[in-house]
DNA sequence: CGCAGGCTTGTAACCGCTTACAGAAACCGC
DNA sequence: GCGGTTTCTGTAAGCGGTTACAAGCCTGCG
């Protein structure tokens, strides 16, 4: 027999005391504990007080973990994400906090490292109510695999899944503002530094880019980056060179494109008078850079509780429709806005 | 098409296999199941691949809250952490993360936002098996107070907690260590932007730099700030200005460095020549800017971590020596050391 | 052949809580 | 005073696992 019970009353240090115990305490039955700390049923007052204060007298906590599997709700969701780094990360997690709190929902923070750990997600049935899954370097099959069955989820831009939602970033509508808005102030030549081939977010930006440039006139270059500093710098210098004839330069990401502009700087090149510069992704950096570089901006945050509040939404229709199928994935878009810094000419030189 | 499932098993989409479904399937008891599942006792081949067939089967996955219940140890460890912006966090929590998974623990995220959610503390009882708390800002009688107790738990930069371990930043000599090297630098008139008055890390390094500025013979005028970029760039417009007389700037973190250099660039101030700038925490950030920011390095991520395997450790004595105190918290000590970058001068310019 | 003792396996009692159901008590109008 | 409600309370059956204990099956040995 280990914990020695001192028999009316437990709870010393180390162990807590259960309903069981209050209901001892108040004399009453555990039911009529359970009625009062969820407060849905009717109880006489009398009851009321004599069980808040047998629980008081103990400090007696519900456990949540019991609490979870007789109601099979567990009242936190599962955060899925890959290896990330900085702002993106913490404003995600800001922004799913937010709306969880408001909810009273936890989050169970699950971060894929480069591949491995897809085991843990299905260890996270009985534990969460619900996914969000940020899996963008994920095959989805591999993902549909791995995923626990009959639980909501909600993907954050991922490839596309099908029967479930996604919330997606809408790159093209972000990459044709930024090129309209170099196109308005006067561009004609554009050079687009796009990202690597195979990455779904370069591909709808640079198609973004193609189509508002032929839109707007202007005739649209491209040359394939790989979303690090020097790709831009390569093409910065082409353009100061004259190598590459532009007077305006989109990149795929801010990195690049602080890169050209440095380069352009260096070589004297007059930015944005000469050659203006955008960039995408809005990097803290972004503002920082001198001159402050033109960007498409994400609100990270508010992506991250949109998300948030269409799992509980999910979770809710699970809830009280549990046989059909979870209301069809109607992905959902994140529109990006442009951020006009020093970089790029508001108006029309002409 | 969905997996056509004997007519012995449940489970279609929304219902999952429960560990009696695999038992009746392989026609073995659940004790059986439950051993090779668990896989400590002995079980014969014959049986452990009978049972494993029909969870396959089955796609079954235990339910890791009905686990925990019985196991009493849930394989979550809760972190409560303040109001989260920027690199900091991002950083502590990818300490925690890389510790934690190492561990098979997963991480439940809590945020206080400015006090209200302290109730959610003792929520946690059932849900983890230990705590990481970081509460700056908190009375640690409060803080105390609403602890679920028999919890194992860490504290992370908090004031002092009797009878628990707590892993606190050396403030003060890292902020002594800047002020130092400022006033080395030839500084004599040093302003400091300090964090709100009721942060306790704002305290303490305000205290450093004031020790280490007196010890120096430099004069320190402190300017409250709010660990925001604002703040820096107006106490950086002042001293352009000319309304606020410095040689230097020690600000209480990065980002109000950050925020003080820009804005004395923007008004022609040569950093660090005319004025010199000193930032804390060594966010990335920092080295990003420029000129590259001096700032005072704390390892975030090793930080979060060490917290991490401190409380598996806590949670491991406890689990076998159920009776005691939890070993007596004897505090542990970070710490930073300077990274001297370009907003400071390097040596006397006497 | 009988039996001690080691492997396997099954039965059933938990873990701490919720809740359907039924019984008790109080109240009502007639 | 009685049946019918309505309101309160208790009993006990889960939720989905783990595990102590007992029982069954072998094996080897005297």
């Amino acid at each position: 027999m280990s914990p020695a019970r001192p028999d009316s009353a437990p709870a010393t240090r180390g162990a807590h005391a259960t309903i069981h115990d209050v209901a001892r305490v108040a004399g009453v039955s555990v039911a009529s504990v359970s009625r009062v700390f969820n407060g849905r049923d009717h109880v006489r007052a009398e009851m009321r007080t004599r069980v808040e204060d047998a629980a008081a007298q103990l400090g007696y906590v519900p456990h949540a973990g019991a609490r979870s599997l007789s109601m099979a709700r567990t009242g936190a969701i599962g955060v899925v994400l890959p290896d990330l780094h900085g702002e993106f990360f913490s404003e995600l997690l800001r922004g799913m906090d937010r709306e969880a709190s408001t909810r009273r929902l936890g989050l169970l923070l699950t971060v894929l490292h480069d591949g491995r750990g897809l085991d843990t997600l299905t260890a996270l049935r009985g534990q969460v109510d619900g996914l969000v899954v940020m899996a963008p370097e994920l095959d989805p099959d591999v993902l549909a695999r791995h995923m626990p069955r009959g639980l909501a989820a909600v993907f954050l831009a991922c490839a596309p899944q099908v029967g479930s939602l996604n919330l997606r970033i809408d790159n093209r509508a972000g990459a044709a503002a930024a090129v309209r808005h170099l196109a308005a102030g006067g561009a004609k030549r554009i050079v687009h530094i796009s990202g690597p081939a195979g990455n779904l977010d370069a591909q709808e930006r640079r198609a973004g880019a193609e189509a508002a440039a032929a839109e707007a006139g202007a005739t649209l270059s491209v040359i394939e980056g790989d979303f690090l500093e020097a790709s831009g710098t390569m093409v910065g210098e082409r353009v100061a060179a004259g190598t590459l004839e532009a007077d305006a330069i989109f990149a795929a990401n801010d990195m690049m494109a602080i890169g050209a502009m440095m380069a352009l700087k260096r070589h004297g090149v007059a930015v944005p008078e000469q050659v203006a510069v955008a960039g995408f992704d809005d990097i803290p950096l972004a503002r920082l850079v001198s001159p402050a570089l033109t960007s498409v901006a994400i609100d990270i945050a508010a992506m991250g509780a949109r998300a948030v509040a269409q799992l509980a939404a999910r979770i809710a229709g699970a809830r009280e429709q549990p046989s059909g199928d979870a209301s069809t994935g109607a992905d959902e878009v994140i529109v990006p806005h442009l951020m006009v810094r020093e970089t790029t000419r508001e108006t029309d030189r002409g």
